[in-house]
DNA sequence: ACACTTTCGGCACACGGTGACTCGAAATCC
DNA sequence: GGATTTCGAGTCACCGTGTGCCGAAAGTGT
């Protein structure tokens, strides 16, 4: 996640002063919590350079936009959330998962700031990039398709099947709708289903 | 869509100079123009006043950010893009709507607006709510939903069955994937046996 | 021990957008 | 004609951005 021109290849490496782990942590430290303080309008490089105890350049050598260090902050959060334990049922595990997925996107600090990376995406294309190389959330569905269906007997191709099983969650708390309503264990007998009988042509 | 502390009570009306049509016409054309010509994060309430040829307090007169504007002025274009004619056949008409709306997200103007909003929506509760009074989607949906198959007959909140018809394709393309893969006279075909499947229980 | 390299904090700067203010002129109703 | 409201134009303080410069610190290799 070295954003600027950095050059960490060891044959052009001749030591210097170790970037300072303590800054790193600090920085991203404060630009999560700034992100449920203030919001991440609000959210700005000056303010987290400040609240990491940090001198603004020491920021911008590293990242040049802050949707790069909420990215980074708030990634190792979003896999760990997403993560599931398999139980041997499919339906299980998927509704499980969703049931995660709607607490990730509703209510989990991370939750926000890749809602608000997804939205800065929109018109953004530097982070569009970001989000693409790396997707919390399409990885994750992809994880939990393979292993509660397995990999083989999809008859969609595994990215289309992610979007079967995410997306009206996704559109419902997107555009703002009231999470509670949701049924996780209803979608996921919705895209069972539907895989069946795609698979049945 | 009076942002300002506006007093159109006929009771405190007292006349006054009417507003100038011409100068309302000039900022949204000049809001649409932008947006395509440098994409939403370079526009600008400045570069708005000045493209339309106006002052700059006359636009802040009117609206407080270029969210409202941007929303005022892609409105009716969302709406005629979204509008569906009905054949007759329930299938047909939701797959039509489904291209549509993939032709209104991925590439119209109008839809790259309603993304970007929808993007400042997930971190800036102001515009949030702009979207949440009137949404082009989920009306659009709505009626297709209600007309395609009768209001009466919906084993679902009609809220939710947008959800479930519109999710996938959403996710899809506000995740940056790429919008030729979508089929959506199969995503209809999934949508209807959904309904069918929920309504037997 | 010494030179070299890189990062660190602190300060300063130009640039651009924001949102509010003032002013005089124009347009409409009573 | 008087009251009211919008219009264009200009001005202003404020803030975030991104860059540049400085001296000090902390490592590398010889």
């Amino acid at each position: 996640m070295y954003s600027r021109g950095m050059n960490m290849d060891k044959a052009h490496y001749h030591g210097g002063r170790p970037r300072s782990e303590q800054a790193r942590a600090a920085i991203l430290n404060a630009a999560d919590d700034l992100l449920v303080e203030v919001g991440y309008a609000a959210m700005t490089m000056k303010g987290i350079s400040e609240k990491a105890g940090v001198s603004r350049q020491t920021v911008y050598r590293w990242w040049s936009h802050k949707a790069e260090i909420l990215f980074e902050a708030s990634a190792a959060d979003a896999e760990e959330e997403l993560a599931t334990s398999l139980t041997g049922d499919p339906l299980d595990d998927l509704a499980a998962y969703l049931e995660a997925l709607v607490r990730f996107l509703a209510h989990s600090p991370a939750g926000a700031a890749y809602r608000a990376l997804l939205g800065e995406a929109q018109h953004d294309s530097a982070v569009a990039e970001l989000l693409s190389a790396k997707d919390p959330l399409g990885d994750s569905a992809r994880v939990v398709i393979e292993r509660a269906l397995g990999k083989d007997t999809l008859p969609v191709p595994l990215d289309q099947a992610t979007a079967l099983l995410i997306g009206p969650s996704f559109f419902w708390i997107l555009s703002g709708r009231d999470p509670v309503q949701l049924v996780p264990r209803q979608l996921a007998e919705d895209f069972i289903r539907d895989l069946q009988s795609r698979q049945s042509r």
